[in-house]
DNA sequence: TCCTTGGTTAGACGAATGTCTAAACAGACA
DNA sequence: TGTCTGTTTAGACATTCGTCTAACCAAGGA
């Protein structure tokens, strides 16, 4: 759980990470990618799960991209996408609910 | 981390919190409610944080609110919020880095 | 070179968001 | 009752967002 009082920067920068996963399309591609640990998925496959256009799936992907929450790589043909897991949880740690002694929270 | 991908109807009230945490007035609103771990603000300290108006400040308590991540009480003159921990662990736990499941959870 | 497939970018448009001012509501007190 | 303070609600307005179509870029194969 927050420990103290965010600073209008740091606010600025996480609110970034959060207003990115909060649409229903960027948390369904998210996870879709995530739940393939390590691995990578390609653009194609994404598509191929929703019902929405390449573009606005693209544009999706690139919400998330521009969060710093997921990466990708052209290869061939092909664009693959992965999980970037420190950025991931650097938004999770802030409202887990066990204390993480980290930071230096000095309190 | 995400360990396998969302439904549609998960994803859609899961989004609802991320989409309710992506504001960098709203965090900055909950990480001053929550530093007090159990305790309560009142609103009259959370708007003299900011150089905003009170009438936006109750606006954004709200779409906290209604996203279910903190609760208030009108005590007399003054009303409080507190957190929701249990909600706010329901997304830490989605981002989370760190899953205490070991390989092989199946479902 | 041209064509085909995979993916992104550009522009448009209606819907939602964040902020404000003004007004209303809730409680305390004379 | 009236008035003052604290908080929320209503309405307005510029900005941002999510989606689409159309066009463009990248790679492979004839």
């Amino acid at each position: 759980m927050i420990s103290e009082p965010l600073s209008e920067e740091a606010a600025v920068e996480l609110a970034r990470g959060f207003k990115a996963l909060g649409d229903p399309v960027r948390l369904r591609l998210l996870s879709l990618i995530a739940a393939r640990r390590g691995g990578e998925v390609c653009v194609c496959e994404l598509t191929s799960a929703f019902t929405l256009t390449a573009a606005t799936i693209s544009h999706h992907l690139k919400v998330l991209r521009v969060a710093g929450l997921v990466d990708c790589e052209r290869r061939g043909t092909w664009v693959y996408y992965w999980v970037v897991p420190a950025k991931l949880g650097a938004l999770s740690q802030l409202l887990d609910a066990s204390p993480v002694v980290a930071a230096g929270a000095g309190g």
